[in-house]
DNA sequence: GGGCTGACTGACG
DNA sequence: ACGTCAGCCAGCC
């Protein structure tokens, strides 16, 4: 029975599992959920189910925020970001390098 | 069941 | 280095 975890479930599982302070990239996810070409998925899995995950963690491969949060203006998610502890530009681009996490290697045991 | 969509990425000019 | 084009994959209608 390949994934008991639909794709999509398993990017809103890494999601949430993104550590506070930090943001991660679609790729990153993607790769994680076993789709290293699926990251525009990503963002239409989110969009697609209610946002219960700290999407506002997730970043394009620029560090941009792509998300258009359609009825929010990305200010939310720049506001939000600040809030973590991030800090956003004014173009709302993010520093990768200071809080990109990338699984940290870790990934557990899994 | 077939086709379109999407919050992206990487390659090419 | 920046701008543009095409590919990708699974969900949803």
């Amino acid at each position: 029975m390949k994934s008991e975890l639909h794709f999509k479930d398993k990017v809103l599982s890494i999601v949430s599992k993104i550590p506070y302070g930090r943001v991660t990239t679609y790729g990153s996810v993607a790769t994680l959920a076993g789709l290293p070409r699926g990251a525009r998925f990503v963002g239409g899995v989110l969009h697609f189910n209610e946002v219960k995950a700290p999407w506002h963690r997730v970043v394009n491969r620029h560090g941009f925020i792509s998300t258009k949060c359609i009825d929010h203006p990305k200010k939310l998610q720049k506001v939000l970001l600040e809030q973590e502890g991030i800090e956003v530009s004014s173009d709302f681009m993010i520093d990768l390098k200071k809080y990109g996490w990338f699984g940290e290697k870790s990934l557990d045991n899994s």
